[in-house]
DNA sequence: GTCTATAAAGCGATAGAC
DNA sequence: GTCTATCGCTTTATAGAC
């Protein structure tokens, strides 16, 4: 077979699932996709090798899922609908999900110690700050770009947290997937008035 | 020497804030210490006596710092600087501090492999939102407790998300802090005009 | 209690047959 | 391309002297 590569990337995506990306072993790896431990070594030079086809992979498959009518209808509706459904997408009890999720957890926790995946985390991550900076500032009026991107800040890293505490099992993910929401609305609420709240306040 | 003991402890604790949780390695752990591999498994049966001992050294030091003047006045102000106090404590750029941050960091990472840790985590876990949801009862008019609690769960989870950010090196420790402060102050506002926004938007 | 020395195990990686 | 067998380093853990 030719995508007997795919196959092992499958696998590898279940055993990082299952025990972390420092916690993959070859050998288990090897067994769960059900060829030789050589047979990895052929196809993914190294450990290291291999790891990263594994989150390139990954990466690849979320996007499949993430990337959805990007050209759309710019107007406000249309827009705070797909910021939910963007941040709510991770947050989601589906094998697939479950992998992508560990996954960059894995990658984030990994970071704080490995210089070298940080660069990669910091891309990522702030690409992910400007879609969802981009999609808040459709759903009200024109607003400084530094609002948008604070209120970004605190959704992403929130649905970071959040994802943290599901995957641990402590946080339930209809529970997770609620205060996600309430968050969402509570920024685009804060956005979407920006004084009448304080006059609300002293008046 | 009797400390022996805490030397070590200390010496871990650096050791896992420099290398993760699963990165300690025994041998470096006795050098840092300053003492004998083998007198680290005299004081602590194995790897994971070890680690179990550290994590609640760590966790009995974070408490010195964080719990102050608990039987103090129950006034809506000093509940509110007090809550502010005790979420920014953990996002601030001392070695103790980092040290503390980034174990529970590598404690929570490991919890979604390890089944043992998540045991301890999910308790911790827990008080800590009931203080945080205690204290934001005593800083407006009294309301469900449902929604206390998940006003305090959704601030605990930032704070874990802004905290691995700001340990990973990809957001400054003041850009956290202030995200973390306007967080709390629309939460406090949201708890403390429960309706009266509703008008507003409506009006 | 503390050390040096060493056993035992785990794991990444390679050799070589098919 | 794929396998079996094995090497060699790293790391946990123990034995035994002081």
């Amino acid at each position: 077979m030719r995508d007997r590569r795919r196959t092992i990337l499958e696998a590898a995506a279940r055993v990082i699932a299952r025990r972390g990306v420092r916690g993959l072993r070859m050998e288990e790896l090897a067994a769960e996709a059900g060829v030789s431990k050589a047979l990895v070594y052929y196809h993914f030079e190294d450990r290291a090798g291999l790891l990263r086809s594994t989150l390139g992979f990954i990466g690849t498959r979320a996007e499949r899922f993430t990337r959805r009518d990007p050209p759309g209808p710019r107007d406000p509706a249309s827009s705070r609908r797909e910021l939910e459904r963007r941040l709510l997408l991770e947050l989601q009890d589906l094998p697939e999900v479950r992998e992508n999720s560990t996954a960059w957890g894995e990658l984030r926790a990994g970071a704080v110690f490995d210089p070298e995946l940080r660069e990669e985390l910091a891309r990522a991550g702030a690409g992910w700050v400007r879609e969802v900076a981009d999609l808040l500032g459709r759903v009200g009026p024109p607003l400084p770009d530094a609002d948008l991107v604070a209120a970004a800040e605190r959704l992403t890293a929130l649905l970071e947290g959040l994802s943290t505490r599901w995957l641990i099992g402590i946080l339930p993910v209809g529970h997770a997937r609620e205060l996600m929401r309430e968050a969402i609305a509570a920024e685009v609420r804060r956005l979407d008035l920006p004084d009448r709240r304080t006059v609300c306040v002293t008046g």
